[in-house]
DNA sequence: TCAAGTGTAGAGTGAACGCTAGACAGGAAA
DNA sequence: TTTCCTGTCTAGCGTTCACTCTACACTTGA
């Protein structure tokens, strides 16, 4: 995985405490085993399909996209969006890497603004 | 896969055949046996790894990125892109979807100017 | 003291992925 | 006719993915 970042199941254990919700009740919720609940939050399993992690994310109240970056995953919409316009999509995500947040918010605004029109 | 695009066998059988080169060649030279690449050229299996994605696109002298596209994988490097930027890059993606291939070019250009200042 | 609740350990599972081996048929060249 | 080339058929194999089941130990409260 390899995440400079907080790993995914510690952060999703952190916020299933501070809400207090019990691991079982949790695992009830998205539709797997305590069990596997217990070793995801642990890191010791890898995280779960994209339709839990949404699940996960939704009940603990945060962003879906980037808990999906979290677990290692890319939203699948994103995904059909690049297979549908590979070549532009590739130039225009390999450009903007690297660029601030503030570059990045206001190149949203000028694509909403084309797409607008 | 569900692609509305040609598939991706029959892409680089295409290709290949233009090119005549042999399949047992094309085989070797990307490291796979001529059996795999036989079923993988009529869509029966599906396509190979990223890594022998891109050796064939170097091969046949395509884009990388569409034929990436067309095996229904999204390049490694774009994954690592939105993974460190999840939020901003999903914004950017989602509303840059569905713009003409004149914006998307034109907002690849803004997002390279800001960039090299 | 014991019952119910918490989370965890260890082992295993079914399906999908990515790919190979060996045999073989059809055509061209010698 | 044999030899060599082309691609293809059937069968299977090792690995990873995304999980589950049973059993257990610990804490808390009645």
């Amino acid at each position: 995985m390899t995440s400079g970042r907080e790993k995914f199941g510690a952060f999703i254990r952190r916020e299933r405490e501070a809400r207090e919700i019990g691991l079982r009740e949790m695992a009830k919720k998205i539709g797997v085993s305590p069990t596997y609940m217990s070793k995801v939050e642990r890191d010791e399993f890898t995280p779960p399909t994209e339709d839990k992690v949404r699940s996960i994310a939704q009940i603990l109240e945060c962003d879906p996209d980037e808990l999906l970056a979290m677990a290692g995953r890319v939203p699948s919409d994103l995904a059909d969006i690049i297979k549908r316009h590979p070549v532009e999509m590739s130039a225009l995500l390999r450009t903007a890497n690297g660029l601030s947040a503030e570059d990045l918010a206001r190149l949203s605004r000028e694509a909403g603004k084309a797409k607008g029109k």
